[in-house]
DNA sequence: ACAATGACTGAAT
DNA sequence: AATTCAGCCATTG
């Protein structure tokens, strides 16, 4: 089971600063799969069971929407989390999403 | 091997 | 801005 592209996105993941979030197809565009942002997705689904926690709460779709947070330990516990770094979530999407956005390519080339 | 599924995305309506 | 449609791709039945 190779699980190296799962790794990677853990990275990714863990690199996002608190109060920030980013897009799983970000994600995987920038591990140069632009078109698989599903299998990010379905890689988040073990990333509960990494023993580095993973933030997959500050990963939500290109809309900014939780749509992961069914799959948390509770339905609750993402936006929670969100609010907790100082994200504010209004009917299951982020606030301001835009200007939270994190992006790899970008960010972590400014140095 | 075929069909269905999904923590998605972008374009169209 | 919200909803729908079609494209994408690895995993699973």
């Amino acid at each position: 089971m190779e699980k190296d592209f799962f790794d990677q996105v853990y990275q990714v993941v863990r690199l996002i600063p608190e109060g920030r979030v980013t897009s799983y197809g970000t994600i995987g565009k920038y591990l140069g799969a632009p078109r698989s942002a599903r299998m990010v997705g379905w890689a988040m689904n073990g990333s509960h069971r990494q023993d580095p926690p993973v933030p997959a709460h500050r990963v939500v779709n290109s809309q900014g929407l939780l749509t992961g947070k069914i799959h948390f330990e509770t339905p609750f516990a993402m936006q929670e989390r969100l609010e907790a770094e100082g994200i504010e979530v209004k009917k299951d999407k982020v606030v301001n999403f835009r200007q939270l956005f994190w992006d790899p390519s970008i960010e972590l080339s400014l140095d």
